[in-house]
DNA sequence: AGTTATTTGTCCGTATGTATA
DNA sequence: ATATACATACGGACAAATAAC
């Protein structure tokens, strides 16, 4: 499976694996991933750099990971459609540590400003698709 | 500085503290920050605690990472404003490996999708904002 | 042009802490 | 309580890219 002198390292052949296999059916949304130990000794490879792959994983998106329990399959929220004001300014960026937290956002989720004269919001970009507004919308 | 009965991990603090020293103008954008190993001696931490900081300020966007050159402060790139279509639907989401370096996108940068009836487009979100029609915008 | 030094990337191992089961 | 599992931190070694000379 690994491919130690393809000169891509380790942790991304296994992250893509694992893509692979979140793809294929056999890791479905909200399944549990084996544990880092398991994949360790499953893959021939440190657990170092099973964590690397999952790092990975968590920046893209793919999976959600908490202390003390194995790793999920992110399940893909329900996403909220937001009617965005009219010549409104949107911007997107990453969220801070201390903004994810406030926001109870996962980690691997952008952060989308919606910015007009008079407010400004902020969205958690799983959960929601900003609509912008048809021709026929009032003010 | 750092204090390690805090209950917040060294790197956590170690980020932080690096995120404060460009709020306050010691580290300004394009400037280079001092080697994973220097760091590593100035905070009396080994340099995988310098690297997990380093990994927090690249996946929030901050800094900027090739191997053989020290970190940079990211610079703010020019935004392009992109009218969006009416009635168009607006997602945003982490780009996958792939896609980001197709999309020649560093790291911490969200992919903005745009999609309408006829068309589909991709935006990496540090380079462009959004904006939604006006009133009296015609189709 | 070439060699050396610097710097980041990857991988290994170990140990301990903390949250969950 | 015990076991499992992830988080954090330490250390070392070598590879690969860049910079310096």
């Amino acid at each position: 499976m690994l491919d130690r002198r393809s000169g891509i390292s380790l942790y991304r052949q296994i992250a893509h694996d694992l893509l692979d296999r979140m793809q294929g059916g056999e890791l479905t949304p909200g399944s549990e991933l084996p544990s880092e130990n398991t994949l360790s000794l499953d893959y021939g490879v440190s657990r170092d750099v099973i964590r690397d792959a999952m790092a990975v994983l968590r920046a893209e998106g793919a999976i959600s990971t908490t202390r003390g329990r194995r790793s999920t399959v992110r399940k893909a929220p329900e996403v909220r459609e937001i009617l965005a004001p009219q010549a409104a300014r949107i911007t997107v960026r990453m969220p801070t540590y201390e903004e994810r937290h406030r926001l109870d956002m996962l980690e691997g989720v952008p952060l989308i400003v919606v910015h007009t004269d008079e407010l400004e919001s902020y969205h958690p970009a799983d959960r929601v698709a900003i609509i912008t507004p048809p021709a026929d919308e009032p003010a």
